[in-house]
DNA sequence: GAGCAAACTGGTAACGTTTCCAAAGCTAAC
DNA sequence: GTTAGCTTTGGAAACGTTACCAGTTTGCTC
């Protein structure tokens, strides 16, 4: 910066002002400093600039994921990369693999390089930790699961009332013996989930019979192992609900290999790709991870313009969608 | 960080000598730093670090992708990730959708942020305009394609030779009339699978039937209509092979709905999600964008690290996988 | 043509670190 | 008891930028 100053006869200040584009330099000393910008291909360092600023933005945010190879977070990390990009902003991302460890590790690693804000999708309980980053004022926005002893922002999808939904869906349509795959149960959503599970039962007076549920599966080939466990009950099941993607693929193999596809309903939370080509195709309750990356990324935004109003907490709403196989009757 | 050095007695340069491990400094100091960091809870800024120390890193690279949600893509910045995350690095990712001024804009944004170095999937043609970021000493890799008018290390699926493998599984299989569905001819990727369909065909002494071969096909929903149209040629083709994974369940959508899945032949190239569960099952050509991402991860480090030996250009292989599909027989 | 405000420009001190160099303390050998 | 050499410590400059304040020029009014 200062050999494009003294290029262009002028002060590190006015080159400054040219590159912020502050008002207050005449065009006859913008143009030369633009000339010698170009000749020296001068790199503004935005590292240098967030030092010393005063609002000490460095244009980037972190966005703390589960797993970012997931459909539904690779999406919600797209979104919230897209609306970040219109404000200029980069997004730093990580992976957390259920790892309560990790989840203070990538933060502090984030918080180490003084990021403008904060989505986080947790995977422990307890977010009390984050009292000193939102003491020093680091907007944060929570995402899909809301913070533990933590109070702030977040955007989750309706679990409850979709897991209602869809299990009522399967009452609809004559399903008396219904069971249920979940994941752990000490992840939020899964456990709303599962209780959305057993409400819907109770308010249509049928009782769980808890050996057609199956809680704390984690992946597709427990899923499908899990499945055919569930099915050998007499009498059995006529209809499953999976509350997450991959139980769904899982049970739905089981049923497959079991030649039951057309026989025993299935409804899955969360949408899978290329489920509409599969015969039957698979019903289930949608949810909206763009939607969801965007509130949040708007929210996340608000707050770092400097809106310090009360928490907001939104919830996106899960969408049915029918393609057969949770239209089966018993 | 002069808090710390006031609270333990002690100068500034003792303190980041604690905070960076650095040798020959008094068990009896590190243990009063430390304490003294943990009572102010203390945030190492690595920002301003990067600005000061010797060699600039300010560890951050940059990963410049087509679609960040796309399943292929996701996997590699995962894979990337996970490495990166070994040697305490984060990564700030950002999608191009095919667009080449993006892609400068996007470059310019993280060289502007001094990234440790850069993995780029380039949208456009010509990336000599990296020449300043290369003089500069920024390592970069390329992945899925090769740059432009501009020598650096890549990591490349073999497209011209799985492409050749997919088409003479077909003509295995006893197809004569083979149909073509590729992606954007400026593609490169797509060029050489394009390239790869004619040229086995050609080996096997059949001439290419331009009416069965559309380029420049454009997602899931025109290669469907691109589908029907090659299948309305007299006489229709025997099998089709498509270009990448939208194209691929384009066709088979079209080939669903004609009720001909079972008559036809198709062969994609890249692996899609539960093509397992369909009937018949979807035959690919598969790329390992999981290898591909830790490949370049490696070598992006290796040239971090100092190794600086000419250009390396690494070519992952495709594998064929068998579902159904690509077995039927004319 | 003087006076005054507005517009423009520049010098210098920060921002939070690390690096460099010098000083102080200690040990061991003569 | 002195000196040499090592280990430990600290002071101050520097990294590339922006903020602050002061200085200069310009344009306008009367």
């Amino acid at each position: 910066m200062r050999d494009v100053a003294a290029l262009a006869h002028v002060s590190v200040t006015t080159v400054s002002r040219v590159i912020n584009e502050e008002p207050g330099v005449s065009a006859r000393l913008a143009v030369r400093v633009g000339a010698a910008i170009e000749q020296l291909n001068y790199r503004h360092n935005l590292t240098a600039s967030s030092l010393r600023r005063a609002d000490g933005r460095g244009g980037t945010i972190g966005v703390v994921l589960e797993y970012i190879a997931d459909p539904f977070d690779a999406l919600m990390h797209r979104a919230i990369e897209e609306y970040a990009l219109t404000r200029g902003v980069l997004v730093l991302a990580g992976s957390l693999l259920e790892d309560e460890a990790r989840e203070r590790e990538l933060i502090a690693a984030l918080a180490a390089r003084r990021v403008d804000g904060l989505v986080i999708m947790p995977a422990g309980h307890d977010q009390s930790y984050l009292m000193n980053e939102r003491r020093s004022g680091t907007p944060m926005v929570f995402v899909d699961r809301p913070p533990g002893f933590f109070d702030a922002d977040d955007v989750l999808t309706d679990n409850l009332d979709g897991s209602r939904r869809g299990v009522g869906h399967l009452l609809a349509h004559g399903h008396r013996r219904v069971g249920y795959l979940g994941d752990l149960q000490t992840i939020t959503t899964a456990a709303l989930r599962h209780q959305g599970y057993r409400e819907e039962l109770t308010a249509h007076g049928i009782g769980v019979d808890d050996r057609l549920v199956r809680t704390d599966v984690r992946g597709s080939e427990r899923a499908e192992a899990a499945t055919r466990e569930i099915l050998s009950n007499k009498p059995a099941p006529t209809a499953l609900f999976a509350g997450q993607g991959p139980l769904t693929t899982g049970a739905y193999r089981a049923l497959r290999s079991l030649g039951l596809h057309h026989k025993v309903a299935l409804v899955g939370f969360d949408d899978i790709p290329l489920a509409d080509l599969l015969e039957p195709g698979i019903t289930v309750m949608a949810q909206d991870p763009a939607s969801m990356g965007r509130a949040a990324a708007e929210l996340l935004f608000r707050r770092m313009d400097g809106d310090r109003s009360p928490s907001v907490h939104q919830v996106i709403p899960t969408r049915l969608i029918t393609r057969g196989s949770g239209e089966i009757r018993p």
